[in-house]
DNA sequence: TGTAGCATGTAAATTGTTACATGATTGC
DNA sequence: GCAATCATGTAACAATTTACATGCTACA
């Protein structure tokens, strides 16, 4: 249940077109919540029906034109019900770990190699995110939005920093010898 | 992709009916690939259909009779080849951290308090996996299958940690005045 | 017998993924 | 004109979630 809500902080940030918004969920917002074209524009469609959101007047409404939305009181309404609703953090489900966990039954081969991989997809990642912090929040932010995205870039760096130092823990432990004694 | 892998894992560690399994996905390997009863009767069918895993034949297949099932080797093939398979990470997509960024947009109120909740239930986690850490993992392992068990431990231990920092943090920055100076 | 709990399953709705189709605009 | 690109969509499928249905077993 969180497309829709991510449409609609994205759209009340900058009111936008379908293509605008898929550029815009990879990167950015799309950190944090990923979604092809493909869903969005049904999405679209969606909350437009349940009257959230509305086209721009100035579009007109045919195929190949550019279609820009913006969000209604009654999306920001929705939204900001949302935002203290509660909803319990879902289980873990990670496929690396399950692939390693599956490496103690059946045998680790080619699994190390897989390993240095993610581990080298992550250091670029946090690269990216340190890169926007030093752009986007070079002193103490002023404003209680940008204090708050920080606080989300904050955490996408952590959950990379994490990452990094399992993965390298986990390829030294696949490195080693089967019952290591003498130096 | 990951679930019928998830469920030849499982097998593989110990034949089981279908309950049995989702009793074993309410922990274990379900702390990091969750599933429901549905899922895994379905999947227990399409693997049987496969070939990769067998009903043993003890069991009758008559309607609300236990049903046990064990690895064929074309499971175990499927398995092994799959651990070292190259798939890049998913994604993040975390519907807290949209709230988050969605709370800058539309005003956070109320989002402090279920911050305060999810950082609580965090805790409890990591106090769960500590005590299992404790409990099956004393001393160095010995074999190849428990040290990398335990490996995918301290990942969950080292995610709940990332967590219960961040949670801590943004609660710290929500309870802030918006522009403090004078303690 | 009847009821509670175990065990296996079906059905439907939603969400996510992959592949393809079509119209508009721009530059050559 | 036409190729490349922008922009919006359709279709089909797979995975996940939620709710419900059915049969067996034990035991009061």
């Amino acid at each position: 249940m969180s497309l829709p809500h991510a449409i609609l902080t994205a759209l009340l940030e900058k009111p936008s077109s379908g293509l605008e918004l898929t550029r815009r969920f990879d990167k950015s917002i799309g950190y944090f919540w990923s979604a092809t074209h493909q869903q969005i524009y049904r999405e679209l469609g969606r909350l437009e029906e349940k009257g959230l959101i509305r086209a721009l007047p100035a579009a007109q409404p045919a195929r190949g034109q550019k279609k820009e939305y913006e969000v209604l009181p009654a999306g920001r309404a929705a939204l900001t019900e949302w935002v203290s609703l509660p909803e319990d953090p879902r289980p873990v489900r990670d496929p690396l770990l399950l692939r390693v966990r599956a490496a103690g039954v059946v045998g680790a081969s080619g699994l190390a190699a897989e390993l240095r991989r993610h581990l080298s997809l992550h250091r670029s990642q946090l690269a990216e995110y340190e890169a926007i912090e030093k752009r986007d929040f070079p002193a103490t932010p002023a404003t209680e939005e940008d204090r708050l995205r920080h606080l989300v870039l904050r955490g996408g760096i952590e959950l990379e920093t994490f990452w990094i130092g399992w993965l390298g823990e986990a390829v030294g432990r696949l490195s080693e010898p089967e019952r290591g004694s003498a130096p």
